[in-house]
DNA sequence: ACAACAAATGCAACTGAATTGCAATTGACT
DNA sequence: AGTCAATTGCAATTCAGTTGCATTTGTTGT
């Protein structure tokens, strides 16, 4: 009990006092919603996430306009960061402060995969030279994975 | 009329061949998408596009559903490229095969420039070693045009 | 602990881009 | 010209996401 305890202690901790120095209400769904994004990465749907806390046992049952809310809210504030892959429906993951990042997307079974470092430089790549000011950048690379790949030759 | 027809003559055979390459048949309204994004760029979104046919005198008009059902098909044949800038709404592009560049948006102004070069390398960029085949991007950048900085910087 | 008030939530209705079913039309071959 | 598959138009539908509004809940001051 004691060990249970503590292992949730830091997030149980962690995801209210972070929603505090945002200047939001600790709420049941926000906090749930924040605890997904931490412990399983994602990045999620609003649907995925919906999904998750409607599972039967789930007291943190929210209805899907909230979490669009909740989601919407954390990315104007800087909690979490919104992934668009192209396939109609957007994504969120935690937005660690300063770590910049992006995903490979298998074409044949959808998983995602964050890429360790980033190509690209927004200061240097010409802009300076274009007169835009405040760069940023979206990137995504679509592949297949080994093991999609495998079965791919195989058949 | 000889430098109008002249300066016309080319579209008027090139435009209807590229669909015949294609193995498609050649309709007026395939014929006016594919002029509109040759002449003027783009990219465009079906909406746009429809506007443009819609206009007055125009003989080419036909259904939006009908744009949507051409620019997938030319997707699907690489002749168009298609763009998502995460606003809703996707755009389309011709594409001069092997041709492959990004765009940057204004985020006031929603301009759209093509950019000269690409940043990324889809073969050297960690991929082998994670064991992705088949890999392509997907790159946009974002920023403040020269102008638009102006007229915040004035205010 | 309690009152008060803004913030957050749930539900229902709505929006806007894109898709689908189906009947009518049209382009490409003989 | 005649045939047939491909294409188009129209209406209805889907799907992600948003909005209005009444109700509930978290926080703050007492």
């Amino acid at each position: 009990m004691a060990a249970h305890s503590h292992s949730h202690g830091k997030a149980t901790e962690e995801i209210p006092s972070m929603l505090r120095e945002a200047g939001l209400k600790v709420t049941k769904p926000r906090v749930a919603l924040l605890q997904i994004m931490m412990r399983d990465h994602g990045p999620f749907t609003a649907e995925e996430m919906h999904e998750r806390l409607s599972k039967p046992k789930n007291a943190a049952h929210c209805d899907l306009v909230t979490i669009y809310r909740c989601l919407s809210k954390f990315e104007s504030l800087g909690l979490v960061t919104r992934c668009d892959f192209g396939d109609g429906t957007v994504r969120y993951e935690i937005l660690h402060k300063g770590h910049h990042h992006h995903h490979i997307i298998c074409r044949v079974c959808k998983k995602v995969e964050p890429l360790p470092e980033c190509p690209v430089d927004d200061r240097s790549f010409r802009f300076p030279k274009m007169g835009y000011k405040e760069v940023i950048h979206r990137l995504e690379f679509f592949g297949v994975c080994p093991s999609c790949h495998a079965q791919e030759t195989s058949m």
